[in-house]
Order: C-alpha cells, then structure tokens, then sequence
DNA sequence: CAGTTAATTTTGCACGTTAACTGTCGTAAA
DNA sequence: TTTACGACAGTTAACGTGCAAAATTAACTG
C-alpha cells in the first residue's frame, strides 16, 4: 500500500535519522556527505518511491530542465496535418532532449505575440526551439526581439541577422548542388524547378540557387520560364505542376523543393500522361517518410534530422550555460530512388 | 530597456502600493478585490512584462498544468520514424491541451519502470496520455499498476481491464465492418487480410473481427489460410504480402490493418505484377497523409484524429478533477480512394 | 456617535527544495 | 598543548506564489 502522501525529503530525514538538508545533498551526490549515509538515504528514497518535486527544484534553483518547441506551419496547412519533415525532427528533438536530461515541452505557432514570456520569464523553459519552414521574413522581427530581450533560443534554418550561430540547418545550397550533379550524370538538363525561387523562403531559394549554380558550372544554363512557384505541401506542388504542363513548358528532369512537392508533382505528370522517370526524372528534398512509399519512388536529398535535433538541443544548451556556439550546417546526401532510375 | 531581473509579484505589489497577495488575486481577477485596484495592477503587470512564475504557483497549488504524453512505438520501428497515425495524434493533442490551458510534455516510451513517480510524483505532470499501437499485453500489469496507485491516465486503444472508461478508442470493430461492406458492395469477396488476427494486437484484432462478421452476415465465409501477421510497418505489410503470393495464394481483394501495411502491400502486389485496384482491391485503416499520396491512392477507414485527441485530453481532465468519465468510442469512416475504384 | 456588519485588504505562513552559512569533532601540524 | 583544518552534518533563509485568518476601512443602523 502506497502512501497517499507523497513522501518528502523531510520524511527520507525522519527514516535515515539525518537532516534534511543532508538528504538534498545525498540525493544529488554532494561531496560532502559520507558514503554510507549517501548509501542510506538513497536506499529509504527508493523504498518510499521519493521523487523530488520538479516545482520545488526548479523555483529554487531558478530553472526548469525544460526546452520549449515552437512549430510555426505554413499558414495553408489544414489543422491536423503537420509536415512530416518536421515531425521527423520533433521526433529526434525528443530524444535529444531526454538523453540530456531535458524536457520537452511541444507547442504549435502561438497566438501570442511574446514568446519569451510566454516561456522564459514564466519559468516554464530554460529556451526555446524554432521549427518552421519558409516565411521567415515575417518573423525576423520577433527574432531580433528575442535577441534584444537575451532569450535564450535556436532556430532550424532561419538565419537570425548576423548571428549564424543561433541557427542549425541544412546545407541547402549543397544539397542543390547534390540534386543538379545526380541529374546532369543522367544527362537530364532541361530541368523544371518548383518551389520558390524568390528570396521569399530562404530554404527553398538556396536549394534552386545551388541546383542553378552546379549546372551553370556544367555549362547549363537553366531556362527561367520552367519555374513554378509552390508551399511545401503536396496540393501546391500538384497544381504548380499542372500549370507548368498546362502552358505548354517541357522538360525532362524535375526537382522539388520539397518531398511533398515532388509528390504532388509526380501526381500531376502522371495525371498528364507522362512517365516518371521515363519521360521526367523527378528529385525532391527532405526524405519523408512517404518518398519511399510512393511510386515510383522518389529520389531526394536527404536531410539528417537526428543530426539536427541533436545539435538544435546542443547548441540552445550551450547558449544557456553561456558557452559560445558555432554556426551549424549540416551536410545532405543524395537518396537514389525510383524517380530517377530507368530500369 | 527591460530590467534584467525579471518582475515578481512583489514588485508590482510595490508600484501598485498594494500587498502582494492583492496582486495575485488582481492577476486572477479574484472577486474578492476591487475593480479599480484590479484594472492598476494589471496595468502596472503588463508594463513590467510579468508573468506569473510557474514554478511558484504550481508549487504552491500542488499541480502542474502539465499533460505528459507517452508514447510507444513498435519495438522494430527505426529510431527516427515514428507512426505517422499517431503522429497526427500528437497534433491534436498539443492543440487539445494548447485550448484547454494545459501545456505538453511529450516523451517516447520511457526506460523507466515507474511512470507514475516520473511524472505525477515529481509533479512535472497532472496526468498521463498513453498513446500506443499492439501490444498492449505487456503494460497490462503496468496498467493495473497506475490504476492501483490511482495515477491519472488515459490511453489510446488499450482497454484497461474493467475499467473502459480509460481509454479512447475508435471503434475498430464498426470499421472493419465498413470495409467489409465496401468489398462487398463492389462483389469482392475473396478476401485476405494482413495484420494480426490473433488477440495479441487488440485493435487489429477487432478490426479483423468486424470484417469477418460483416461478410458473415452476408453469408460469405472468409478463408482463414489468407491471414498473413504483420505488425504496423510497410516493411511488414510488404513482407507479409509476399509471403501470401510466394505460397499462391488468390485473393481479389485485401484488408490491412494499418495503412502502412497496406502500402507495403501495395507494392508486393505491384512488384507481383499483379494490379491494384483491378485485380486485387485494397483497404487499409488509419487514413495516414501518405494514404492519398501512394499511388494508387488508397482507400481507407479513417480514424477521427482530431477528435480523438480532443476527447483524450477532454477525459484526462475529468479524471483529473474527480469527475465521472465515460467510456468513449468514436466512430470511423470509410474513405474511397484509388484502390478499390475501377476507372 | 457608539456599535454592528459588510467589503476589502493585509499579514503571515506553507509549498519542497537548494545553497550559503554555522557548527562539531577528530587529527595533524606548530 | 595549542592551533588549524578537513570532513561532515545541521540551521536557516530564500525562491514566488496562493490561501486562510486577521485587520482595517467603509457603510450603515438605532
């Protein structure tokens, strides 16, 4: 029978006939107490299922052992679904945090305008994680203002003006680089892009400008017109596609911004008569689960999100102990597949 | 310039020239404070950017406004990929709770034996959300555990024994039926179906059940030799469909108990040559993303995420208050896609 | 105007922990 | 013999809230 009290740190005291404060020290392995009353107290601390109260540690001590996980959506997303490549990282963020003793606390684009209240001042987070893809423009000014209040805080992918170092991402424009070689080695050079090829969405435009740059070094220049503009979800990248096709735009090579892009692409070829690879060799970008369920399957570029989870955690924590952090950008690699193999 | 030391309650107790206690019955719109003093220290709170201490307040009120989520993978899924079903879960949960004031501390099956003292006993959580897929059979005892330890939970599909009102399920048996009707409707009877048809799995299980008993009703007997067992992977479903072609046996239409093993079907069968949706009609559960993404497009029973989560979160909280829970089972639907449509 | 009641506000403590400061005792150096 | 110091353990004071009881003020009655 469990007591319905939960036990203290008083009541471990009371049983190991010591104070409570040598209690404290003895669970956290102080120096300073004897070995065999350490022994003592941790043996009473199990056999009464004493579990020190987080609330109590983290007002004392002033933190929370806790990081908060801000998931920005593309505004067009539908409610319940949430980009895959980014569940991916949420789930190596996860582990990331637990092998460091961390919680995670998960939350999707706040309403509120305040994020460093909202977690840093209430004490709820020692820092906070940014996830989010594409219009980063819009929140630049939050992030200077996170920057100015001292926040603790990393972003995937946004660089934060002049400070690289609060940022682990992907090395997009290498992984452009990867995606236009692997095509150009086909001998597919008249290429489609879609995604966007403006300076809206960083991410996306480093991509194109690698992808643009490797054949430009080939000698090719790619023809601007095969350009369509998409979000990361599979609907955008099936109509940008469609309307591709439907002005008449060839091409024999294809490469998304996105993995859901190159999907909803693929769709839309198929939908149109023309095969893939055969007639179009098609890449995209992530890894997604679904590029190897789809058919064909998809050849991508693919990003390591256990790599970034672990590093996003490393270097909030190494900002919240105040120890310098280096600018991460981590390489992709190139996932043959389906999409790009004749048989 | 924002102070460094952030503002407590004192401080506005200060400026307001009021006593601190005022303060927080002021923040808390207590009744049992003025109007006019109410509206200053509200005011006062914002310019000083304060927000209450979490770690105080949930000290001194015993709880945490915290809902841990646990979740369990299948043992032989791949460290980064978690089920993309209950990943959908995740976000209506997180929006669940988001609604309801609660934060979420999410967490993968955890190395620990003891989850209540993990979680409420540190008071890091109020309750718990047990999300899993299977077996269950193994947290069985564990279960009985948090129930005899009068541990607040709920879970996703497992019924704790007596005691139904933990859980939140869809109701699997109702959508196996509906796929069964489907069949039978477009005159496919000869059917396998993939999955777990032992008790082991309870969900597959009854989703198997409802199918065999739907076409039961309609006097076709389903053949018991083309079960195949596969857990909720593609790699399963794959193999497992295979395994049934590699020892001849026909079926002109095939039920899996997941979508993910459907897609693994899927492409045994494509590989196979042999043609979906023409030669063999396929049903999966779940009405993942990916399930519109394959090609064909799969039909499917869909499982109600979004209020799945809501209704989780809804039954916690009751729980959590002492309220009276009632056993919830939400209805499925039928989504008809690609594979079982004849152009 | 003293006396009673209602409406507010204030005081003081408790939540469970950690950390800084004190205190004790035995042993080794002076 | 005295002093000094190390190795422990105990004492006390926060950390910032929220609640109960006490205290103050205002409002009203006879």
């Amino acid at each position: 029978m469990k007591n319905k009290a939960k036990a203290t740190s008083f009541d471990i005291a009371h049983y190991a006939g010591v104070s409570q404060s040598t209690v404290s020290r003895a669970l956290r392995n102080s120096p300073l107490v004897n070995d065999e009353t350490k022994r003592r107290v941790h043996e009473i601390a199990e056999q009464l299922n004493y579990k020190v109260d987080k609330n109590a540690s983290n007002l004392r001590t002033q933190q929370s052992s806790t990081l908060a996980l801000l998931l920005f959506e593309d505004p067009t997303t539908d409610e319940s679904q949430i980009n895959p490549f980014f569940l991916s990282m949420l789930g190596s963020i996860t582990r990331a945090c637990a092998k460091e003793g961390y919680d995670l606390l998960i939350s999707f684009q706040s309403s509120s305008s305040d994020w460093r209240a909202d977690y840093e001042d209430s004490h709820r987070a020692d820092g906070i994680i940014l996830l989010g893809y594409g219009d980063y423009l819009d929140y630049q000014a939050r992030l200077q203002e996170l920057l100015d209040q001292d926040t603790k805080f990393v972003c995937w992918g946004a660089t934060v003006d002049n400070h690289p170092d609060l940022t682990v991402s992907c090395d997009n424009y290498g992984g452009g680089q990867l995606a236009a070689q692997h095509l150009f080695a086909l001998n597919r050079t008249d290429c489609a892009f879609i995604g966007d090829a403006s300076n809206h969405s960083p991410e996306f435009f480093a991509r194109y400008k690698g992808f643009k740059d490797a054949f430009e070094a080939q000698g090719v220049t790619l023809n601007d017109r095969k350009i369509a503009n998409a979000i990361s979800t599979e609907d955008s990248g099936y109509h940008a596609t469609k309307s591709l096709i439907a002005n008449n735009i060839s091409f024999d090579a294809l490469f998304a911004a996105s993995d859901l892009i190159a999907i909803g692409a693929i769709r839309a070829l198929l939908e149109a008569g023309i095969n893939v690879p055969e007639n179009v060799h098609v890449v995209g970008f992530d890894d997604i689960p679904a590029a190897s369920y789809v058919s064909p399957t998809l050849t991508t570029v693919q990003q390591n999100t256990t790599l970034a989870g672990q590093m996003l955690v490393k270097n909030l924590l190494s900002l919240i102990k105040n120890e310098p952090v280096e600018s991460t950008l981590l390489p992709p690699s190139l996932i043959v597949r389906g999409s790009t193999a004749l048989k």
